[in-house]
DNA sequence: TTTCATCTTGCAACAGAGTTGCGAATATAG
DNA sequence: CTATATTCGCAACTCTGTTGCAAGATGAAA
């Protein structure tokens, strides 16, 4: 894998966000770095380094975001914090303390886990 | 709001179904009943109604269940209840009995949830 | 520093999912 | 049965993401 001046570009702003970002928010906030393709591109690299996660968004809008809490930066390691998706700003936050607890009927095997709330923001409410 | 043989054809599809249904299933499932354009308007419709809801899976395709378990059919009621998606088969079921446990920092206003779990279903585990 | 295999990029073309406008068809209230 | 609002089919379009390929850039090794 080879440092390009999209990639760290790229890669420095999902890392300086609050919140994370879709492919059009990077397109519109990297004006004119590169193609669209490029960024695509970038976004897959960057979630395959294990250095940014992928969010599905309520509203099906593929989101990416920093691992700030994340040590291991495998492509493997799992994201088992919460999203907040705000109806208002529309923006999508990681909460990485809230853990959620849960009981599953036996026979099922858990790999992953993608739980996103919405509602208002701090800001917001 | 009317009754339309396109319209009861795929609730019923949707409610006879144990695993929610995509656009693309359903289509496949109804061949010839009618245009996919028709489908897309059902489904809102049948949203709508608070007869069905929709999920959003981890790999941002959109799938239709039954409100089994919801009494109130108004179209705002909520669905707080986890979502299971099967990675090998694909099947997207709901588990209307587990609900998650989560303490939110304050400030945040909650009006919705969206949590799904993947991994293997009992028939593929 | 130069070479060279490999990775990355831009461009153009494509694919899939969903939306919109509009005229024709049809469900249902009266 | 008639009138009218709703629904439907079709065609065209938008949006998001993907693919193939030739050209350009990276960095390890010579
Ligand atoms: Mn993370
Ligand atoms: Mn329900
Ligand atoms: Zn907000
Ligand atoms: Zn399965």
């Amino acid at each position: 894998m080879r440092n390009t001046n999209a990639k760290s570009e790229i890669q420095n702003l999902i890392a300086e966000s609050t919140v994370a970002l879709s492919h059009t928010e990077i397109q519109a906030a990297t004006k004119g770095l590169c193609d669209r393709v490029t960024i695509y591109r970038v976004l897959d690299r960057l979630v395959d380094e294990g250095q940014v996660h992928k969010i599905i968004n309520v509203d099906g809008v593929v989101k990416y975001a920093n691992c700030h809490s994340c040590t291991d930066h495998t492509h493997t390691h799992a994201h088992a914090h919460i999203h907040f998706s705000c109806q208002k700003c529309k923006s999508v936050t990681c909460l990485t303390d809230v853990e959620p607890i849960f009981k599953l009927p036996k026979k099922y095997k858990v790999s992953e886990m993608n739980f996103t709330l919405s509602g208002l923001c701090p800001q917001c409410s």
